[in-house]
DNA sequence: ACCTGAACACCGTTCAAGT
DNA sequence: ACCTGAACACCGTTCAAGT
């Protein structure tokens, strides 16, 4: 009995052992189609021609595979290092070849996303990041919070524009209707302008409170009108409903001023 | 043969008819418990001491059941509206209670999120988001696409708290381990402190563009300094790779000088 | 060492049959 | 009308047995 054998599409198939890789690779294939809900011992089995209980030889479980597929292509992300670029330049292009990353296999990434270890201290995009971040100014203790707030908000846009509730959402209607026109007029609106501008917004935001934290305080004159004025307003004007550790928030009106304290002083 | 049945325990159980409402409350109670993962149309026919086959009868599968209790917890939001607040003040007030809601059912929530319709068009919290872009001044064509990424800015951060991600990688050593300390120091971080500074960023980047659209245009002095030289940037240094359908993004460096732009113009 | 068939303990769901 | 038992078509995984 030989080993190469043909699917009824006549395809040749496992010329070769099995191999972690391989079975990856496969997997990655049959996620790309159909998701990762679709995924199964067994029919990966049959993609590799292979009997189900033999990949048990090379992963240890469905979880492990998963994470060694997500692993694959986590470690496919590039990025250019622009070391004379500004901070702002460098930021923006990180998050755009993360996001092009993402486009290539949606359906991992979808999956991939919801899984609290997806990013580790070694990824290029962690390291790439927090080196914008140096670069930005941001004190070296700040760095990781603000990393992750980084990583929380793009990774948060991104799944919101891949399972499709970006594009929903920007097609309800508003409150009031105005008038008895035909639909949602955003057809060209474009979820890469919607990417960008989150960007372009939270890195508005940075600059802002960077340049506070450099001019030091509360002294120099208000920039421009209300970028300051919301924080002299109580930060909470009712109790806020328990948390589920029936955590108690330090102060619950701490003004922050300026710059990133994530610390507790 | 009587209907009314003890478990093992001697809990009673079933003492009244089966209802939507009573099988969404009791696969919340599931869900709560053990996560949306481990909710089991069997087991839940056991918490009610009810045949599973029964299930059927009141909901047509699995998804539909799913899809109601997270319409019932959706449904129990609730907010303030201050309509005399500064609008900053109601969108951090508004994202506040989402996120306490989130807090109360955080098992279902991580699931929810990552369904395209765990929002609807007269949802409380879509149209108080909607009302707050409003009060802020926004365009009202640009309403929809702004609350959408509003959504997912948060919805991506509550994620990404609630699966212990924001946590993990806040905990992350940066780059540099400047000195063999023991280990992070971010013990009493908060992500009370986290999730309020995105929603300051984001504020101040709406600001920071709002303002701008007022003043109009590109002559005004530039506010601070270095806010607006990003925009003079060329957007990308180099062509980016191909998104998924193929589109190519129209002109490459559209030039964003101030306010919303999301339309095509 | 690598593979395999049978089997186990689960799933969601259909369907014919009960009351 | 509401409920139910049996059954179907799947899962992931274990395990003893093969080569």
């Amino acid at each position: 009995m030989e080993r190469v054998k043909r699917t009824p599409r006549g395809t040749r198939k496992r010329d070769v052992p099995l191999t972690e890789a391989g079975i990856c690779t496969s997997a990655l294939r049959l996620i790309d189609a159909d998701g990762v809900e679709a995924l199964t011992m067994r029919k990966l089995a049959a993609a590799l021609d292979a009997n189900p209980m033999s990949l048990y030889h090379h992963v240890p479980n469905k979880e492990a595979l998963l994470r060694g597929v997500a692993g694959m292509v986590g470690a496919r992300f590039r990025t250019v290092t622009l070391e004379d670029a500004p901070w702002q330049e460098r930021m923006r292009l990180l998050a755009t070849d993360f996001r092009t990353l993402a486009h290539r296999h949606p359906n991992l990434m979808a999956y991939s996303f919801s899984q609290p270890d997806f990013i580790q201290p070694e990824d290029p995009f962690w390291v790439a990041l927090t080196a914008v971040l140096d670069a930005a100014g941001v004190p070296q203790s700040d760095i990781p919070q603000l990393a992750a707030l980084v990583c929380a908000v793009v990774i948060g846009v991104m799944i919101a524009e891949l399972n499709g509730a970006l594009h929903r959402w920007s097609n309800l209607q508003p409150t009031t209707p105005a008038s008895g026109e035909d639909g949602p007029t955003n057809e060209g609106f474009g979820e890469d302008r919607m990417f960008r501008l989150v960007l372009d917004t939270i890195i508005s935001g940075m600059e802002s409170r960077l340049t506070a934290d450099h001019a030091g305080g509360r002294d120099g004159q208000p920039p421009q009108n209300s970028r300051r004025a919301s924080r002299r307003i109580p930060r909470q004007l009712r109790p806020p409903a328990a948390l589920c550790e029936g955590e108690s928030r330090g102060n619950p009106v701490s003004d922050v001023e300026a710059g990133f304290d994530l610390k507790e002083q």
